[in-house]
DNA sequence: TGAATATATGAACAATTATTCAAATATTCA
DNA sequence: TGAATATTTGAATAATTGTTCATATATTCA
């Protein structure tokens, strides 16, 4: 029996270890969340953005001319984290502060940082 | 003085802020790792991948069958992994099993979940 | 109100990248 | 050696995405 799951798609695997790991595995919009979630790290520029918010919270402006880039690419990259939750703003006048959000961030930031440095 | 330095281009920002702030961040080759380093947690395939096997050991067929993907895919993807360290791997025969290279990525990984159910 | 400043937004373009498919390696075993 | 299995690799395609540019919105102040 069984012969007629074989074709030649198939690979022959651990079955009882496939379906173990498998029964494991987050549900996939967790997995999906989690994935969104670094992608918005991997970016240099957004990298950067929140390195300097690590330091202070930091307008548009500056965020701009600290990271060497134009106002309207921070904007629209501070739109992305701010999707993310990972900043949050004020608002003073003309100007908006933005500042990182949670203890998470930098949280993230720094275990990555360790893997970096010890390779 | 000083009045050369200004035009339309020239946004009106809190100079000692800004350079404050730029004399913290992390050199541009950190940052680039960095975003580098998320980029590869920034995709549901990879992340699928990296869940797997903080269960355990586990070969490129076995993968592929737990994440409803080809082999092919997967051991494309399992080269971004072992490109930034984060998987290792030891063949047997024919059979290549992978496992995680360190615990950065089950910190990073618990780390992200954090933020997200958190929100 | 109108000018100036700060930020946000939408569309377009260029660049990156994940998957697929076909083919190449590598290994075991009859 | 030759067939079968496991994995890798390269090229091509399709989809995603970061930046730019022009423009829009919001706020202050003369």
């Amino acid at each position: 029996m069984n012969e007629e799951l074989n074709n030649e798609d198939i690979q022959i695997v651990d079955e009882e270890k496939v379906s173990r790991v498998r029964e494991t595995l987050p549900n996939d919009e967790l997995i999906f969340d989690l994935a969104e979630l670094f992608k918005v790290f991997g970016d240099s520029t957004r990298m950067k953005i929140i390195c300097a918010l690590l330091e202070e919270e930091l307008c548009v402006g500056d965020i701009a001319c600290i990271t060497n880039s134009t106002a309207s690419a921070i904007s629209h990259q501070l739109r992305v984290l701010k999707q993310s939750k990972l900043v949050k703003y004020r608002k003073e006048g003309k100007t908006v502060y933005y500042s990182l959000d949670d203890d998470h961030v930098k949280q993230i930031f720094e275990k990555g940082r360790e893997h970096i440095e010890e390779i």
